[in-house]
DNA sequence: ATGGCTTAAAGTGTATACACTTGTGTCCAA
DNA sequence: TTGGACACAAGTGTATACACTTTAAGCCAT
């Protein structure tokens, strides 16, 4: 990483923390950006611009747009660049049908060796949840809300799910932002809180049952009728 | 892809067929290598040498690498190159439980949509099974058996889970051969039978447990021990 | 004015160049 | 003979160069 030339870099150090991985670090923050909805869906995704912003060469973009294709969260048209995903109403159906499939089974096998000190830890998220909520911290509270099924799938001490429940939650926020739910965070959070209760009883039927009635309930108030997604097809070249 | 230079090629639209971009060729060549059983886990995957064989330069190889390390098909060292996977023992574990949650929930689903016709579909599959279990044809058998559950999630019309379930067979082969199973083709093939009898006759709770039955028979019949472990990790340097 | 053709600008696809890191062999000293 | 330091070879990490494709603008003919 310590070019001979690039002569005039002030504190080079404190410029490039870089501590993994540039790549990883791209990748990271275009990801961010799009679930933080920073990002709309359709955006186009220059390499050019992208170098310059993160003083690095096309290469390394290159690679980060590739993998980020590869996470589905933004679309690779050869000779004609990258661009951030727009998800279609079948794609997001498919996803949230995946995701009721995974969590249920996981809601379902957690109840069997949740520990107490584990349930602690979910009230304590629960109670981050509650406090981004009368922030109106947009960002935060759509990374809690997605961070609760992660933890979730950590509690199972299986890593390889946490993985594949994470790309799922990031496709969910791309959907959820594409075609505006109108699921409110806040009925998102009573929801987590009865899984909680439910995971706390040990009651693996009924904590399933919440979990996929939650992600239904999620998908249920997208608006994924005809109507809308014409229109934001319509909408999605100026912007 | 057409060069200038390159003067001596014979037949160059021969040579290239590339239908599509060209580094997805080469991640297909690679993840069939694995998962047909051609390179061993552990083996040094060096650009150049790939990138001889495909005759492209090092960028396009590159890029390939990372993907198939997103697959966690190639593991990838800082400045020490790329080489195929080598599975811990906790991640083959973590691997079958998730294809035990997913395809059990998979089964439940499929029997209430699942039509004649793809029953029908279903049966022919099997007999291309027993052809190849009877031709003894390694590479296509083990194929085939991982194929049938693709099959199976792609009849649930949601290619979602079967590109989640694609990867995670790929990632099943390798463990497979890793851990080398002692769970017969023959006896998979049967449970395969057993699990379309139960699919027939829209018995979805047997369904779902001939499906995880068949997953941990599998998982089980790895040698998952720690001395086969220890054994694998000592050989794995000389090839 | 409008439709189609020509041409320039911008941007992507691949290859190559070069710096840096890691591993390995060799030589010297003890 | 053995241990360690040096040097070199091999290989990875990033940047840059260049060919090709797409897009957009401009121009001419109608």
């Amino acid at each position: 990483m310590v070019r001979t030339r690039m002569p005039l870099r002030i504190a080079p150090d404190a410029v490039k923390p870089v501590p993994a991985g540039a790549t990883e670090r791209i990748v990271g923050s275009i990801t961010a950006a799009i679930v933080e909805r920073r990002l709309m869906p359709g955006t186009k995704l220059s390499e050019q611009k992208i170098a310059d912003i993160f003083e690095v060469s096309r290469t390394l973009v290159r690679q980060a747009l590739h993998q980020l294709s590869r996470d589905r969260l933004v679309t690779l048209e050869p000779a004609r660049g990258a661009s951030v995903a727009v998800p279609s109403v079948d794609e997001a159906k498919q996803v949230f049908q995946v995701r009721a499939m995974l969590e249920g089974a996981l809601a379902r096998q957690l109840c069997a060796r949740i520990t107490d000190s584990q349930i602690v830890e979910l009230r304590a998220h629960l109670r981050d949840e509650v406090a981004a909520l009368s922030r109106t911290d947009v960002p935060g509270r759509t990374r809690l809300l997605a961070d609760f099924h992660v933890v979730l799938a950590r509690m199972l001490g299986n890593e390889v799910l946490a993985q594949l429940l994470s790309d799922l939650l990031s496709r969910s926020s791309l959907i959820a932002l594409m075609y505006q739910s109108s699921h409110s965070a806040a009925q998102s959070q009573q929801e987590h809180v009865l899984i909680v209760d439910a995971l706390e009883k040990r009651d693996a039927r009924a904590a399933a049952r919440l979990m996929e009635h939650h992600i239904f309930a999620v998908e249920h108030n997208l608006r994924l009728d005809p109507y809308s997604v014409d229109l934001f097809a319509a909408l999605r070249p100026q912007g």
